[in-house]
DNA sequence: GGCGGTAGAA
């Protein structure tokens, strides 16, 4: 007590008088109350119309996120230059009022003073401001007035530009300001990066990565050509080719960027390559780079590898224990994932609304109701977090997918106010799961009414009918998805053999050695006939002759990547594949047996967890 | 005389 207000004596009896020394104490300002005081001290000795410390005195107090008085600052200013304008508008940009900013920034603009015009700086802290509030009007009319403004070459705003087309969805006006700056530096390619693997470009996005790192990469050609494969574009990577990089080099933002494009991808070899580029380079040591690392192993079916690097981080923060927690949650590995969860708690460190996620997930993952509910109770009793739309889906999802349809409509009424899309949707895969008719076209119903344009619902309704032999239904169902236009994300399957990708997809003659897969694929057929298969044609398929659908059903991408895997590993190698979507049920199957009569483990990713087969089992306990 | 763009977990 008695130090503190020596602290304050000191600063009181120190009375500035010089603007320099003025602007001096308000950038050492470490506390809101310093702050206050060097404002009272200000007005005192007359500064009240010196723009230079009101500007400093501005900033700082926005960096104490000061809003109220920081504004009321700036409007009593008789003449705010462009630099104080400047410093309001990423004050408040910053602050979490993008739209304030966007509305300060519209009504200096519109005085006519040429003085007060926005420069270079203003649009660096007004485009992101638009991008986080994803106003398209907005975002267009800011890239106008940067265009006849004369600011395109400017990198700042280049990739404030790039970012804000990604968030609006518009990853072709990204690409063509990409295209069209005169120069690029690194931020401006990350952006780039990271805003392509967020719309799932991964091509693109480790085309530009390869650019960056050329040098260094050895074999990368032949990597590349094989994801190329699993996107949109294949023309993509020669454009890349074409483009010409300035010596930029990957930073750890970069690699950031790149291990979330391979986890998402299943890119395994890609991210193990990645990560020794981290250790050349002394990356390690980013809790960013080391998240991301941890995260991609656990997608691309490393768990224990996740593991090992999880306990050598010294730092690790919410979002790493997060990463491992859902890592665990995706295997099915419900316990060690509540292991983790307690230690976590009694770490010290923060849980946060996504610890509650993973965890939750976890459990419903791995069939634990009980423990799943009891963690839902304690996250508003003992940790003070209101459950949001995601939390209850997952406690629907915890419910449902255990089979307990009722309790999850149960839980559902409960909700208060409109539950919400996703959490009818989950309703709806649980009652795929268990062959529930009625409530699916409840559920199906409201998701029909609140997200027209999904085809996925109409997908899964119609296989729900299928598998109950209501086949008119099924086929209603899909005909006014394909009245409205809609259409389904073509499925595909990823395996990588000797650090090389091979994707298939449903049906696919391409691969070089496709007749001997085909082969392979025949002679599985009948030894796993002889152990009992029989095809599961009803969820894919209706009004078909059970032949022709047995036939339609045998040539999944799925089956297609394992005998692939099967023809090009030793015995006993484990088989690992990805897939895009779910693994349909039929596949499931037949991937059980194939475990047993090859003696071989598969594992499996799917949009959703891994499955691992082994001997005829799946570790999934065929709820997923 | 002082302002700038990009990254990890569901």
């Amino acid at each position: 007590m008695a130090a503190a207000g020596a602290v304050t004596t000191v600063a009181a009896s120190y009375v500035p008088r010089t603007r320099d020394s003025f602007l001096h104490l308000l950038s050492k300002a470490v506390t809101l109350s310093h702050l206050t005081e060097l404002h009272a001290q200000l007005l005192h000795n007359g500064f009240q119309s010196d723009i230079a410390t009101t500007t400093k005195l501005t900033h700082r107090l926005f960096d104490f996120s000061a809003v109220h008085h920081a504004r009321s600052l700036f409007f009593s200013f008789p003449e705010p230059d462009r630099f104080l304008c400047n410093v309001l508008v990423k004050g408040l940009a910053s602050n979490e009022s993008p739209r304030s900013a966007i509305a300060a920034f519209k009504r200096l603009r519109e005085r006519k003073s040429i003085d007060l015009g926005p420069d270079n700086f203003t649009y660096a802290f007004v485009i992101p401001a638009a991008a986080s509030v994803g106003d398209v009007k907005v975002g267009i009319s800011l890239h106008g007035q940067v265009i006849v403004g004369g600011f395109c070459s400017d990198l700042f705003i280049g990739s404030a530009l790039i970012d804000l087309y990604f968030k609006l969805g518009r990853d072709d006006m990204a690409r063509k300001v990409f295209d069209e700056m005169p120069e690029r530096d690194a931020v401006l390619c990350n952006t780039m990066v990271s805003g392509l693997g967020r719309s799932s470009r991964f091509e693109d996005s480790i085309g530009i990565f390869r650019r960056m790192s050329e040098k260094t990469l050895a074999s990368w050609n032949a990597m590349i050509s094989g994801y190329a494969q699993n996107g949109l574009t294949e023309a993509a990577v020669s454009l890349f080719q074409e483009m010409q990089m300035s010596n930029v080099s990957p930073n750890p933002v970069t690699i950031t960027s790149i291990l979330s494009a391979c986890a998402q991808l299943g890119a395994l070899s890609l991210g193990q390559w990645v990560h020794g580029l981290i250790k050349s380079n002394k990356f390690d040591s980013n809790i960013y780079v080391s998240t991301a690392l941890i995260d991609m192993y656990a997608k691309c079916g490393s768990i224990v590898e996740a593991r090992r690097l999880f306990e050598s981080i010294p730092n690790k923060n919410d979002v790493t224990w997060n990463a491992m927690i859902s890592g665990y949650g995706l295997h099915g590995h419900g316990q060690e994932a509540l292991k983790l969860f307690h230690e976590m708690v009694s770490s010290g460190t923060p849980l946060t609304r996504i610890t509650f996620l993973s965890i939750l997930h976890a459990c419903s993952h791995s069939g634990l109701v009980k423990e799943g509910e009891q963690i839902f109770k304690s996250m508003k009793r003992d940790h003070g977090f209101e459950p949001i739309s995601e939390h209850n889906a997952c406690m629907v999802d915890i419910l449902g997918r255990a089979g307990k349809l009722k309790e999850a409509l149960d839980f559902i009424e409960g909700i208060p106010g409109d539950p919400g899309t996703p959490i009818w949707s989950t309703l709806l895969g649980a009652c795929m799961v268990h062959k529930d008719t009625n409530v699916a076209r409840m559920a199906s119903e409201k998701l029909f009414e609140s997200d027209p344009g999904n085809m996925g619902y109409y997908v899964l309704m119609s296989n729900i009918y299928s598998s109950d032999k209501n086949y008119p239904g099924a086929a209603f169902v899909r005909q006014v998805a394909k009245k409205r236009n809609l259409s389904k994300t073509p499925g595909c399957t990823l395996i990588e053999i000797h650090q090389k990708p091979h994707v298939f997809k449903a049906g696919d003659w391409s691969h070089p050695l496709s007749r001997a897969i085909y082969a392979e694929l025949e002679r599985l057929n009948g030894k796993m006939k002889e152990a009992g298969y029989q095809a599961e044609t009803m969820t894919s398929l209706h009004d078909v002759e059970e032949e022709e659908k047995e036939l339609m059903v045998n040539v999944h991408s799925e089956k297609l990547a394992i005998a692939f895997g099967l023809l090009s590993t030793e015995p006993g190698t484990e088989i690992r594949i990805f897939k895009n979507l779910r693994i349909c049920l039929d596949c499931h199957t037949a991937s059980k047996y194939i475990s047993r009569v090859t003696q071989r483990v598969i594992v499996a990713r799917d949009a959703n967890r891994f499955h691992r087969f082994e001997d005829g089992v799946c570790s999934c306990g065929d709820y997923w």
